[in-house]
DNA sequence: CGAAGCTTGTAAAACGTTTTACATCGATCC
DNA sequence: GGATCGATGTAAAACGTTTTACAAGCTTCG
């Protein structure tokens, strides 16, 4: 690993390190023959910047951390690799946060902006990742950080995400159209703002419809696919059989639908599934899955954008962003004879 | 953001910045009494380290760059979730680099190092991120770098990966062993390494079994579900009929059965499918997926534990790393009657 | 022609640590 | 009792940039 620095450019093209600084970072700010023959000496040795170097004396690490619950969910994919995208056109690298559902390691990675090596932060949690009543909510002793699918409670960070209330009444509604009243939910974790708001908009979406819901279909669960399997294994323990599923996630779905299967149900014949994030295997599945589909991109794109703005000190417009879902009719969902 | 530092530590504890380093940093430094008084200080004015800082000085940033050609990609995150698990246990983080296969990219990403943001690089790509050639190839030039998945071709670079070619030969084999001869194989993409002894391996299979295959059978695609689709496609438009197709990963395979069912074929009764991966939704198709599975959890910590003991210092035992695939046989194939 | 103003270059400070080399002090040893 | 040694503390240099403040030279203008 070759150690040239500016120092080495100032010897070769005969000017200060100053001189050197300021034709690389500042155009304009030397002669165009000295530019040039700073490049030209630059080149020549092969130099490269050090980005810590200069991290420190800027105080600006060029870095975001993205604090989600599991990397290995197929949902988180989408908005992550607009993050970086976004990022990436900006000049800033990502660093990934897999938290395993753990405040311990929310906190951790959220330290990394006290600690300089990062200078925000993109939060996919209910939980605020650090103490806000110690350093009282002054906003400049807070990192820059954005809120994004859930919601911490504090209305001092910008939160992007879709209505999850509006989200669980359309899937819910979905069903009852189809002439479905016995419906089971399997959740997310209940502790998450969008498991228990798709929660109360199912409740909302019965009551509007005039249903009564039952409170033994409801199964708290987590939002993975062994959770949908086991959870649909519970259902189908009870006597009240449901005839159709609102799972709060498609990875959710994917497992109940398997554990139908294996309990030799049809779907969507003997019982309708709806799921919720249009993961990019909602359609491949067998049935294809009718979900409702989140704007994964437009999220990812919408926080990283509004998270750099805060960055350069350009506070966001409006602080709840709302994306627009949307009902995916597929093969998974059928009107009941 | 407050701005404490070890200055005001020292202030506070009535002693010198080095005793406050030390006490911080090497406990047998200084006497228990002085380390107790700093550390009580530090925990009054509530310091924290500024890693940028003390990375500049000790010239190891505590980050590691992952380059995959696809976050997306559901087989990569049982890698990456191990290596970020092994990375923080050692007290590094993880940069995230998805290049979505563009080489500029990779090469962004893998510059890093020399810019001192990274302090080793995991790559999943048959391409090096550098010249290597200009550096002429002394060790001591070259960033600790751990190739994984893939195979650059340099043999100074450990890689860990399982036998691709025998993974073919496996996968081939069972098909074979049901009885089928007439095999379709959808490729990755054929400039990855992966895919070329997948290829070699499927050949081998069958010229030991004794059977032609046909090259007309052969589509070169890509790892993904979309390409398994369209593959499939155009696989069904040939007068020859495969009894079965070898596709090289599962998300191709999902892509693939997709387009049978849309074709009216079933599987495994019309046609046998098997993938490679085992990707966690593979058991949860319908038909679950028979298919080769990699140990994605002892790859990415084999890939990161050599990566990190390169970085300290510490040359592999082994340059080469083949870890164990496993033919894992479920509902997508059956015996040719 | 002298003042004012622009352009271009530079010396030096600064960012916040770690680490080296040295100083001091008391204990130990012969 | 002087030399030696270990323990503890510190001053200062170092890491490689960016940026500030200033200097020198040149142009412009009344």
């Amino acid at each position: 690993m070759s150690k040239v620095g500016i120092k080495d450019i100032a010897a070769r093209a005969g000017v200060s390190i100053a001189t050197v600084s300021h034709a690389l970072r500042k155009p304009g700010r030397v002669s165009e023959a000295t530019r040039k023959k700073v490049l030209a000496a630059a080149d020549e040795i092969g130099y490269m910047r050090n980005n810590l170097a200069a991290s420190l004396r800027t105080s600006r690490s060029g870095n975001i951390v993205v604090i989600i619950p599991d990397v290995a969910d197929n949902h988180v994919y989408g908005i992550i690799k607009a993050i970086e995208k976004v990022a990436h056109r900006r000049g800033y690298s990502v660093l990934l946060g897999d938290t395993q559902g753990s405040a311990e390691r929310e906190r951790e990675f959220a330290a990394m902006t006290r600690s300089r090596q990062a200078d925000g932060i993109i939060l996919m949690s209910h939980r605020l990742p650090f103490d806000v009543t110690k350093n009282d909510l002054s906003p400049d002793k807070l990192p820059p950080l954005v809120n994004v699918c859930e919601f911490t409670g504090y209305d001092i960070f910008p939160t992007v995400a879709i209505d999850d209330l509006q989200a669980g009444i359309d899937a819910t509604r979905h069903l009852v159209e189809l002439g479905h009243s016995e419906i089971a939910v399997i959740t997310g974790d209940m502790e998450t703002t969008s498991s228990q708001k798709r929660l109360q908009g199912f409740k909302t979406a019965m009551a509007d419809a005039g249903l009564q819901y039952n409170e033994r279909l409801i199964v708290r669960g987590k939002y993975s696919a062994r959770c949908g399997e086991t959870a649909t294994g519970t259902l189908l323990m009870q006597k009240e059989r449901p005839t159709a599923i609102f799972c709060f996630s498609d990875e959710i779905a994917m497992g109940c639908m398997y554990a139908l299967r294996q309990h030799n149900f049809e779907i969507p014949n003997d019982i309708s599934v709806i799921g919720v994030d249009n993961i990019p295997f909602a359609r491949y599945l067998a049935p294809s899955l009718t979900t409702v589909g989140q704007p994964t991109a437009d999220i990812g794109t919408t926080c990283a954008t509004i998270l750099l703005d805060l960055i350069d000190g350009k506070p966001p417009e409006m602080l709840h962003h709302v994306l627009q879902h949307e009902l995916l009719v597929r093969q998974s969902t059928r009107r009941l004879q």
